[in-house]
DNA sequence: CATGGCCTGTCAACGCGATGTCAATTCGGA
DNA sequence: TCCGAATTGACATCGCGTTGACAGGCCATG
């Protein structure tokens, strides 16, 4: 799930991009930046990044600008305009197609983080593997709804919290593998956070619990002694 | 993916749509285009798409104009409105006019192909439109009225704010889905408006004094805990 | 084959952030 | 201006995530 997570920063004000970037590096993206509308687009161009934090009101090139040549060359970065209120505001309505969402200046930082998150969760949204019509993905017995944060059994429909659901989606990410706890929680929990390894025994109690026809006997998600878990689809 | 998708799009403005267009190619509809509602109409007529965009605000003549035109010929095609008003009157009357769907303007491509999904997979479901033939919505035990603004238990009627009736459509579109608060807020409230999350909080207890038949167990309108709310209609 | 030590299963309890709920205030349309 | 709706804030409550304790189980060693 944490693949490299590479953002760019173009905005011109230094304190607010300094802001951006510290918050952003805390929250362990990799970042660039740049300072105007030509260094962001090269940037942009050159590497790629999976998501781009783009002012509009930039000097060299604006940010509709910037935006449309991004867009010309079939980039497939993300993009979150920052835009004022104020007097580009007009223009954003008519010209902002193609961003994947904007933010209101002024915005809070937390406000941002969470539409990124947002954002990245549609993206790794669906599932991993193979999901039927409706967007469900088979476990043995049940089906999972990731859309719904819901195991489906039968008739019998069960919620998933939000930490459930992320492991969950990682073990399907990474089925057949046998996977070290320590991994899991860096992956999942992120390197911030720093539970003890015996929480993710609990969350595997409970996954057990929805996805397993005997909980006692586990046949999807499994212990590999000394080492950590091991989850797999088929009966 | 499925068969013939033929989209309309309705737009005057060129960057959009021709933003619109390009989207829509990459995604592999088959995409008619139109910059007024008299050529959109005819468009409309003649070729009768799976889907028509269709923007409220055009020379010639206005969406709604259009959209009732639609209407009139009987024509099957699904309408998403793109409303650059944002104001709950337009999408209102848009739906009683026999829109599927809307959009507000400032949108990003994202979520408008998500809306478009949606829309092809209630229709593929077999799933009914929203509305039966009497322009009700049944939700367990009560049915909504939405032309007038009020849900009907039994002999009981109880009116609905019109706060209280777009966010209950909104959930109705999409039904089984846990629904963050931000995306709520931006798709409900739009852009322009920022009121703080815990106004849908208040909102939700409204609809579910009113929908639910024991609110405080509720069975329709569920909370994801972290997350937001999910909504189902069946019992 | 028996034993000990480490690893995991399981559960109950706690703390904190998220949500439910309502009253007070602001907003917006006749 | 007036009235109802929308929004906000305060407070109560709930639920998840986390932890620690204990009971077993697994493996390595002898």
């Amino acid at each position: 799930m944490t693949s490299p997570r590479r953002v760019l920063v173009i905005e011109d004000e230094k304190m607010l991009r300094m802001a951006l970037v510290d918050a952003l590096v805390s929250e362990e993206f990799d970042v660039l930046q740049a300072a105007d509308g030509e260094g962001g687009l090269e940037l942009a161009l050159a590497e790629g990044p999976d998501l781009i934090l783009l002012d509009l009101m930039l000097p060299k090139r604006d940010g509709f600008s910037v935006l449309r040549a991004i867009r010309q060359d079939r980039l497939a970065s993300h993009v979150i305009i920052l835009s004022a209120r104020g007097e580009e505001w007009d223009r954003v309505q008519g010209f902002e197609y193609g961003a994947d969402d904007y933010v209101v200046k002024p915005f809070s930082m937390r406000e941002l983080l969470l539409r990124i998150r947002a954002l990245e969760r549609r993206d790794a949204g669906g599932a991993p593997g193979i999901e039927d019509a409706s967007g469900r993905v088979r476990i043995g017995q049940v089906e999972v709804d990731f859309a719904a944060y819901c195991v489906v059994r039968g008739e019998e429909r069960m919620g998933l919290s939000r930490r459930e659901l992320e492991l969950l989606r990682y073990f399907l990410l990474h089925e057949g593998e046998a996977i070290d706890r320590l991994r899991i929680l860096t992956d999942v929990w992120g390197a911030n956070e720093a539970p003890t390894t015996r929480t993710i025994d609990t969350h595997v109690l409970k996954l057990r619990k929805k996805i397993e026809a005997n909980p006692a006997d586990p046949v999807h998600l499994q212990t590999v002694h000394g080492v950590g878990y091991r989850f797999t689809r088929r009966d």
